[in-house]
DNA sequence: AGCGTACCGTACCGTACGGTACTCTCGGCT
DNA sequence: AGCCGAGAGTACCGTACGGTACGGTACGCT
């Protein structure tokens, strides 16, 4: 799993950008040739710094899905007030983040290489991106419930269904080429939405606030 | 959108079977030479039936596409009950078919295509998956709604929330190579608790059934 | 019987691309 | 000044694949 990548000098990072945009701009049809030419670098550079094709596209997914975060909640205060903050930031740092161009044009090609699953760019993908942000909310539900302000049995499945929430239709759409705009107030409406709907279907009883349907 | 693909002889249609079959076993590296021996046909057929690669896999998606089509529901009765068991059958009977190795493979190479955007695959997909399933669900919904059983404003948001509630993270899982196994069991579970979920979120009001969370 | 049509199998062509080798330049070190 | 390693640029090789051409065969139709 772990290969020597330890350091990238900052000319490979600028390989790895130059990737990047081959891949936003191309798809995986991107040509060691083109990566060459877009990075003024000579492909024998290339092999000698990555190996080869395969190598250069899992270092950039893997250099990518290490820079992208989502920013972790702070779990100060709890109470409903703060929870629901909590949750509708993290859906709205979700949101933002696989709308990007960058996001999109990597998933397409993790999907894509995990037809002939030899080179684990989806399990990259997956491992940053969709178990990652489990790893990180599940905390705060947990914490949510040992407050009284949640009620689940399986932190997991509560997870899922918020992702579920979240994500709804915006990930397949954009990923399968739907022109999807997602202006900034589109997403923190969505968020908020998200955010209230999870607390109406997990709040603890008495807790539970007005649901409100838009 | 449509060009003259009329009518299909058994022949050809035993030639887009096999390129299914390909796709599932090896995503779009499938080659013109290995789809003829696959269907044992000549490679000049092929050039002649469907006219090259592109617009043999057009073929393909738009074929497996419109073979199928989640089961419509029937909107005889509209007590509670009935709804609920429309919903969950929707949801069950969606969640059969993304989980399907032909699916996946589809949806792969859609997603893939939809980088470098010519065929329009990604369209033909979306068009017949996710826009499909909201053309049928939608009446549904405005039926419960009439009968006071639902209540929301926008019915295209009202069906996205359900899109996410049934979808959750099992889609991009499996496109991303996710092992996930989805026994018959399983399925029936999780849509039986979107439904409910659903209905939790957007009953009308006094028709709000207990929530429990599994 | 003779002809046309459809189509299989296969050889073939052109090109694109992954990967390698070679030359030339530049900057640092002694 | 002379040497040397890194790396840009480029030419080159092998191969895989999309697409075409052609020979051979089975089956009508007249």
């Amino acid at each position: 799993m772990d290969k020597a990548e330890a350091e990238l000098t900052s000319r490979q990072e600028a390989v790895l950008e130059a990737v990047l945009d081959l891949m936003v701009e191309e798809g995986d049809q991107l040509t060691m040739t083109a990566v060459a030419r877009r990075a003024s670098c000579s492909k024998e550079s290339l092999y000698k710094w990555f190996g080869g094709r395969e190598e250069l596209l899992t270092a950039t997914v893997r250099w990518q899905a290490a820079k992208v975060r989502v920013a972790p909640v702070d779990r100060a205060s709890l109470d409903r007030a703060s929870l629901g903050a909590s949750l509708q930031q993290f859906a709205s740092a979700w949101l933002s983040v696989i709308a990007t161009r960058t996001s999109i044009a990597l998933n397409r090609v993790a999907v894509g290489q995990a037809a002939s699953d030899a080179s684990g760019l989806g399990a990259i993908v997956l491992e940053n991106g969709r178990f990652e942000m489990g790893r990180r909310l599940k905390p705060v539900l947990e914490a949510g419930r040992d407050a009284g302000l949640l009620s689940f049995d399986d932190a997991e499945e509560a997870f899922r269904t918020f992702f579920g929430l979240v994500a709804r239709d915006v990930q397949i759409r954009l990923l399968l080429g739907d022109r999807l705009e997602l202006a900034p107030a589109l997403i923190a409406r969505d968020a908020e939405q998200a955010a209230r709907q999870f607390l109406a279907l997990f709040g603890a009883s008495g807790e539970r606030p007005k649901i409100r349907s838009v």
